[in-house]
DNA sequence: TAGTGGTCTAGACCACGTG
DNA sequence: ACGTGGTCTAGACCACTAT
């Protein structure tokens, strides 16, 4: 459908390129330049928002792209590139770019980054305490970008490494994008949340930010996790975007840290 | 000095690049193949380990390296474009490019990633408790890669945030790197100690790992830290690397987290 | 005005995966 | 053999910084 950039007064009209023979004199020296390509990541963005292209589906190749949006093929190569970079898609030599998912190898563990001393990454089985639709507390309502009192979904489950109870996890969704969402769908998916969440609910998880303490375990959690009250745990408050940098999820773990440790890589 | 990439048997010599009217017929299909750009980017690395350019220091223009390196603008580009994605470079528009430091104000909290809950970066200082020669235990040396008994340095400091000790610091540092390192020099420095170690020992460090847990405080972390024993902390053991990814720090510190957390982004 | 990095194009060939 | 992404080149122009 929409094709050509949207040509900005700034930013060269595709026709009229660097290279070609008519310059275009307006507007040199704009305060609100934008690259070309920079243009294209927005369309393919789009395109991966309304759903055009699927997790996991590929999309069109480099010179299809370039065709549709009237463009170089390099220029939508850097587009790329830079969507890659930012994992939203995935290049393969040979076959082609793909949308990317949350059910790839490589992004099991992107989110969870809990190893064990060996350093290995052990599976883990998640266990549902509660899932229940409640409205939001003040709090929770502003990290979600919310109005106090919309209706969220909790979500309370236990991940088990090898058995041990090592996660407690309080997760809060907006309910209004999380419709569909029961104890019974959570109890019966296998395999990563968050792959469930991109397939059943259209909703990716693009990034997020956690914020990390050490807290005496509270009793109640402290139960749960089978460790003396008090004992030192990991707090993790996570907030969770997808596209455009919408926060979708809080979550707040707590995480036994004997036998296991985070993982962080700083570079 | 040196001028030509090493020219695998099979990247393309530059004189035979791909739209040269000879091409080479050896090689294709090779198990070792590397690109040309990588092959600069491994040149230029070289230049930054031998201390041709330093850090804060501009490198040669883009033609100039092209010339030097006898391939195109392009091709160096995309080395200078990866190794300043991976912090060892800096671009700077209409400037040149520069190598990076840890003076820099973005640089300034790469590595420490302690924030006050208001979000705020808080100024501390650094107390010294400690510094002196000893030999590596077998673990050290492990980390370090080194053979057990040889030289380590042992610094011991106290971060203060508000006046508040927040965090506790034992760092081991290779005794042969570190040579002229003592408390007076310690004591007397302002600022990131990787700043000092890049400008007094020309070690850069480039990326680092950190395994966290939580922690009840021992005795003798709680009384410098001025809290009860017990007290829930983080403990951060990082092995810091530097070019060509050799361990030159590991340390291990212990974090209060009542009024600041350790900051994380997920992407 | 000159030099630097930043963008864009067009075209060639290479490596990979699949028929 | 063909199509895909990956590399490489050459040349043009734009945006920014300094002189």
């Amino acid at each position: 459908m929409s094709a050509n950039p949207v040509s900005n007064a700034n930013s060269p009209a595709p026709e009229s390129g660097a290279h070609a023979s008519a310059p275009t004199p307006a507007a040199t020296t704009s305060p609100t330049f934008s690259p070309l390509y920079q243009q294209i990541k927005g369309l393919i963005t789009q395109s991966l928002v309304s759903g055009e292209w699927k997790p996991g589906e590929i999309i069109p190749s480099e010179v299809e792209l370039a065709a549709r949006y009237k463009v170089s093929q390099g220029t939508v190569r850097k587009a790329i590139d830079e969507l890659a970079a930012e994992n939203l898609l995935v290049r393969r030599q040979g076959k082609g770019t793909f949308v990317a998912t949350h059910n790839e190898e490589r992004a099991q563990f992107r989110f969870l980054r809990l190893l064990a001393d060996d350093g290995a990454e052990h599976p883990h089985v998640s266990k549902l305490l509660e899932c229940r639709r409640l409205r939001a507390s003040a709090e929770i309502a502003r990290q979600l970008e919310l109005k106090p009192a919309d209706p969220v979904v909790l979500i309370r489950r236990l991940l088990q490494f090898d058995g041990e109870s090592t996660v407690l996890d309080e997760i809060w969704l907006p309910g209004n994008v999380f419709r569909g969402l029961t104890a019974e769908r959570l109890a019966e998916y296998k395999g990563p949340l968050y792959a469930m969440f991109e397939a059943d609910f259209g909703t990716r998880m693009i990034r997020a930010t956690e914020k990390i303490r050490a807290v005496a375990a509270e009793p109640m959690v402290a139960d749960l996790l089978n460790i003396p009250a008090g004992f030192p745990l990991l707090s993790v408050d996570r907030v969770s975007y997808t596209y455009g940098d919408r926060p979708v999820e809080v979550r707040r773990g707590w995480y036994v840290t004997t036998g296991y440790y985070y993982q962080n890589d700083l570079s």
